[in-house]
DNA sequence: CATAGTACTTGCACTCTGCAATTATCTATG
DNA sequence: CATAGATAATTGCAGAGTGCAAGTACTATG
């Protein structure tokens, strides 16, 4: 049985496999970003979106922040507590059902976000230097897809992965 | 002082940040593959990545596989060694100059693979299947740019990366 | 042939994650 | 109105992953 001792079988090549692209630019994009929040004010990568979600929505509970940010309870919980230590958040109990706790970011935690978000924000204009204004547009458009389709697909799980 | 209580300062809203909206496509989209390829081989992500590297690309050493793959020596060698503890990969040592360990992988490392592969592949015709076309075609060639400049940012560190 | 350099590996401390168990609180029921 | 059952959040702990110093094996150079 001569087997042809070359190239993958199934057309799968990782650099031009649409995932693994979409990974790579996130991850290179992530890095400096947090090497800079890490070490200038010892903040995870959880802490960091907690702090971009409660910079925008006061007083918000740790479910709804754990859905803005893609973060399971345990994670968000963590990060919360990450954030109050250093300073940048504060918990109080909800006033009508005291088992949500109202998150809030303080001065000194708008301060930090400020700061990060301006890095964040002049990272993301780098990217957007590159395409022609029309190019940005269909950018938007086709993520906006993207986005609605890998919800389904993480949804669904690796068992109905290949389904519609 | 009168301050506004509300909203962003700076205008980074996390859900339409380009790099968050990047990472969270990838994030979902890959999490249903991990799982199969981690229940059903016990295969770390560094370690899908280098199978799928070896399976187009035979005898690579260790620092050629780490670069195409965005993984440091150290991860590498470990991905490495899972892999052959899997009976998926096995090294050898190079002819000319036995430092540099040749790679290569085994049937059932390729067998492993198309399995994988063809969920991948699956998965990404899903989220193609969204797309025209057209927008494939103008996908594909903001990729490449996002990937060049991210490639660029990446580089630099976070002390340069506001700059040009 | 000693020295320096290269490719890779290993050990160890540290962080991150996933999950069970817990706490605190609220709701529904008899 | 006690109490059983939900619900929101937290904590403890084990396992996996990560970063870095040090080590091994080999090659190149003066």
């Amino acid at each position: 049985m001569k087997q042809t001792a070359r190239a993958a079988d199934d057309g799968l090549k990782l650099s031009s496999w649409l995932p693994y692209r979409l990974f790579l630019v996130a991850a290179q994009v992530a890095r400096p970003l947090e090497s800079f929040y890490g070490e200038t004010y010892g903040l995870s990568q959880a802490g960091w979106r907690i702090l971009a979600v409660i910079a925008e929505r006061d007083a918000a509970n740790a479910a709804e922040i754990g859905r803005a940010c893609a973060l399971d309870p345990f994670a968000t919980s963590r990060g919360i507590g990450q954030l109050t230590e250093l300073g940048f958040a504060v918990r109080r109990a909800g006033k009508s059902d005291r088992r949500f706790a109202a998150v809030s970011i303080t001065r000194s935690g708008r301060t930090a976000f400020n700061r990060i978000a301006a890095l964040g924000s002049a990272i993301e204009a780098r990217l957007l230097a590159r395409l022609s204004e029309s190019e940005r547009a269909a950018l938007d458009s086709t993520l906006t897809r993207l986005e609605d389709e890998s919800a389904r697909i993480d949804a669904g799980g690796w068992r109905d992965a290949g389904a519609s």
